[in-house]
DNA sequence: CTGAAAGCGCTTACAG
DNA sequence: CTGAAAGCGCTTACAG
């Protein structure tokens, strides 16, 4: 029903190949070329007919398929199905459609993603590290099969595949240093372990290099527990651990979400604890409402928007081009001061890092 | 690289068509057909081999390619790209993979995908209607052709497509009902205009029928401000409402995201004004730390989680069967009570509306 | 009940 | 500089 190659050629007067050669990329005219006459003649025809390859046909044949692979983890807090949607219309500016796959953080799912990403004729691919899916044994030669492979991480990889390094460590010790700089003693850091164990680390060795009270208490581990909110699992959390009228004794709390930190806010409140004069708070993901609750929320913020930007850059630059030399970006998170960090703004930035 | 139809049909002794008809769905062997014994023999190799089909190949022969697009709008609170993802993760399960597309409410990308999506062989869509991007000449003979077809619906759409009115009417009257139930007088509806103007009829109309005092100033626009956050845009429209010290005579706010009620909290706050003791404030969406701000928020509860079970049933009983009769399904949002609201919860569940 | 053949719409060597 | 031909890996009539 839609024209084919076919069509435009018998119109143009020319050979099959030819249409296919002069509307192809460059790449296509290795050894075969076009003159420019014909080659615009063709593009007129095609341009009058609509004409659309198909991309099946495409695919079989060898060709591009113009389809971008995204593996992403999309649970949980919903910042990570932004990120998806960013790079998705990213991908849609440069002619490029996108495939899906939530990968859960399992590596089986993994690697049979990327292998039906394979058979589909997915051209790129980029996929976000989470616990370590990456030590998946053969995810480096598949990912290297791709015309071009981006990969998120937290923790620099050992291969040759492009990455970037979104790290939260920085950030991390930003937290704990602004809490020692604006005279907090007794700080907690409230999440679950496993993927979070570097940031916990990082945050309490922080605290201590700074002098803080840090015990073995200081980590308040909340279970995994995926029927619940974010929100309410660190409200639970937080009801479990001080029941019975055990003492609560901190006067700084960093939460890896926004959404724990709001629950442990309100939870404060109940206690007749104030945010920031007696508790300080910090969340993660530096949410959109952040600035607006009340008091406004410390966090962390993510720099999705870079990560984004720097993944269209290194996907569509191979894409285009044959230059493929590995890629490496690094981009750091960091701390957002807003009154419930308590003390005052400038201090962390800049006197705190100093 | 990967095994072919051929591999498996030279091991397996048979033809390649044979091994085509045993591996594929039921719907092959009309007319042809092959036996249960060698059969099984074929699935035998195809297991030992880890044969996969190559997809665009099917695709290209008139085969499915099991692949799902969603074209939905992703922009604007985050909600919507949960959404994608549920879709997404729903296909997975049934085998199929995802093509997502942000269609911006565009009419013109709205179609263009849609084509995008014949060219690439893929056979099931569902889409979101915002804004009336279904009023597009053609797009009802394009939704056709896939071999199944959804879409989410706020107005019911008058064409055999399959349909799921996802109706936010009841919601906004529940909630006008409930501020009238509960004893407020001088309501006030705040968001931007075009998209929710059903919405802001059925609250005022509402409103007005429970003898509240609905006036022109009722309806607080909020414009259009893509570069700004809901927040950030609510709060920002409030303050050039009321400047110069224009009286606020309002005491009960409907804001059409939580967003924007999070910050029209914050701004009642900082006049003086609580919520809910003075001003009831009422969002839309029930994101997941309502119940935990303070005070806890009243919203409008999507359900979007049966929209998505919904569109799992209806798409994938359409693929496997060849029955495909118009399907419709209702799913009508609702109030969520809280304490922002004012009043008591039982109170608009069930005397409310009775 | 099974196999040989044509064809889906492209790309890419390979001759001219 | 251009065209005829083979082939990508499948499905589906169509003969046997």
């Amino acid at each position: 029903m839609p024209p084919t190659i076919q069509d435009i050629a018998r119109v143009a007067k020319v050979s099959r190949s030819a249409v296919s050669v002069a509307l192809g990329p460059p790449s296509y005219r290795s050894g075969t070329r076009v003159s420019a006459s014909t080659r615009s003649r063709i593009e007129e025809v095609a341009r009058k007919f609509g004409y659309q390859a198909n991309v099946m046909a495409k695919g079989l044949a060898g060709g591009r398929t113009n389809t971008l692979g995204i593996l992403w983890s999309l649970t949980g807090p919903h910042l990570s199905a932004s990120m998806a949607e960013n790079i998705a219309l990213r991908s849609h500016r440069h002619g490029y459609a996108t495939q899906l796959v939530n990968h859960l953080c399992d590596p089986a799912i993994t690697l049979k993603s990327l292998n039906d990403f394979k058979r589909r004729g997915v051209d790129a691919v980029v996929m976000q590290d989470v616990n370590g899916v990456l030590e998946t044994p053969g995810i480096t030669k598949v990912l290297g099969e791709f015309t071009a492979a981006v990969v998120v991480v937290s923790t620099p990889w050992k291969t040759s595949i492009n990455q970037i390094h979104h790290d939260r460590l920085p950030a991390c010790r930003q937290v704990a240093q602004h809490f020692a700089a604006s005279g907090r003693r007794r700080p907690a850091i409230l999440t679950n372990v496993g993927p979070n164990d570097r940031k916990i680390q990082a945050f309490l060795e922080s605290a201590a290099q700074h002098s803080m009270d840090v015990t073995n208490d200081s980590l308040m581990q909340v279970p995994n527990r995926p029927d619940l909110s974010s929100a309410e699992n660190y409200w639970r959390t937080l009801e479990e651990h001080f029941e019975n009228g055990r003492q609560f004794k901190f006067d700084a709390i960093f939460c890896l979400n926004d959404e724990g930190a709001v629950a442990t806010i309100n939870w404060l409140a109940r206690r007749g604890l104030r945010v920031p004069d007696d508790v300080a708070v910090v969340g993660f993901n530096d949410g959109p409402i952040n600035g607006f609750l009340n008091p406004p929320l410390a966090s962390v913020e993510r720099r999705d928007d870079q990560v984004a930007a720097a993944i269209d850059e290194i996907i569509f630059s191979q894409l285009s081009q044959s230059d493929s030399s590995p890629q490496r970006r690094y981009i750091p998170m960091r701390f957002a001061w807003r009154e419930s960090a308590g003390g005052e703004g400038g201090f962390s930035i800049s006197g705190g890092l100093s």
